[in-house]
DNA sequence: TCAATAGTGTCTGTTAGACATTATGGA
DNA sequence: TCCATAATGTCTAACAGACACTATTGA
């Protein structure tokens, strides 16, 4: 509602911006995590999606309209990640960035002036904004587990490999496949589909989706994961 | 270093501040979690301690000094929250708030003017700051099991039963005693001390020191936790 | 037939939680 | 003595991870 900017450029007017509000839009490329980066033209760096904040709008919600305007279209899922500022660089010449980080399934095209870059082979962006990608990729691992955030990087329908492989892809490290499946099962959190996909030779792999059964949440035990 | 606010009043001078930064400063009051609140004067209503924000030091360093000079010592441990704006109200007039949880032990006494008070008996503070306080908690339950947080709301020396309370604050339910105990002590994180401390009757309690012996992280399981 | 992947059944070591028991003080 | 709390040992059901096996396709 109100304007919207199409553009990452300070808008005048209002409320005189004291913030930016940046995006860490994720998603799955192949085996590897990729963000969506806005090249930088002639002679400018790659930054990530931002625009000044109106903070007369709810955070979340502006972040919402962020990231429909920049994507392309609303995201699976999003959250507010923190604050940055301590001087370091910034496109807009504001103290303080809010991050949101948000995802969108694997296949999203990047809109035209954007590309997916791989976590792993990061451009030299702003320092500020720079910082924001561990940060970002960190609250998904950290959220994971309470949030439906590996299913919204995937196609409403997924195959159990793709889904183990997405939760592979965000824990950092191999899971085994019957435990996986099992504590899947337990968690009533897929319903299997009559369809069947095959993936070049081997043995087609039964579709799913996300259709989360109610059921009282699960306590965890105590754990001391200190390092010290 | 420089200046430093001893009261919550927003400074003149250098960049203008655009945001707060506000504590929530937690403490175990017997059974109950506690938070330091400033008194409100005749007619004012009470408020989190708080201070505008000075964008050119880094948010850690300046919400440490914060922290240190509201609360008359360096907390335990602290961390960033997140973000408030919204239009919720604040007594300052900035559209943005930074919240900064803290933890002090057990026992630290309220500065004047200030008050603990327990999380379930919240006055009617500011908007902006009434919803800092719960995100503060679980700010302290998500981290509880990564970060030293319930040793730090405890004095140098405790006893388990001390302990295990507080992670029961913390997660606010109840824990299997031997159970807390075997978790606690495969994870290397206290030592004895040669002292016992008699409580009422029953039989006198050890006392331990968090001592944590350097071992590699323990990978979790994966554990789907959704509610639907 | 072979290679590759999907999907499942069984076994075993670990552990959370329940229960019981001993230890040691105060009233 | 009785009671309350600390501390610890034992048992069991649940479960994570390893392994093996079957199923089903393409080459």
């Amino acid at each position: 509602m109100r304007d919207r900017p199409t553009a990452p450029v300070a808008r005048a007017g209002r409320s005189p911006a004291s913030a930016t509000l940046d995006l860490v839009c994720c998603s799955a490329d192949g085996r590897h995590l990729a963000v969506l980066v806005r090249e930088g033209g002639r002679g400018t760096s790659p930054t990530l999606p931002w625009a000044a904040l109106d903070a007369t709008a709810p955070l979340d919600a502006a972040a919402a309209r962020l990231a429909r305007d920049q994507v392309g279209r609303a995201p699976g899922w999003m959250a507010q990640v923190g604050v940055v500022g301590e001087g370091r660089k910034h496109p807009a010449a504001l103290p303080l960035s809010v991050t949101f980080v948000a995802v969108v399934p694997t296949g999203t095209p990047a809109p035209s002036g954007m590309t997916w870059i791989r976590v792993s082979e990061l451009p030299a962006l702003p320092a500020r904004q720079l910082v924001m990608v561990p940060a970002a990729v960190a609250a998904l691992r950290d959220r994971m587990d309470l949030a439906p955030i590996a299913f919204r990087m995937l196609p409403a329908e997924f195959t159990l490999s793709e889904l183990q492989l997405m939760y592979e892809l965000l824990l950092g490290r191999r899971l085994h496949k019957a435990s996986f499946r099992r504590a899947l099962q337990a968690a009533y959190l897929v319903e299997p589909t009559d369809a069947w996909r095959s993936e070049g030779r081997g043995r087609p792999a039964q579709l799913f989706r996300y259709a989360p059964r109610r059921r009282r949440g699960v306590r965890r035990s105590v754990r001391f994961e200190l390092l010290g």
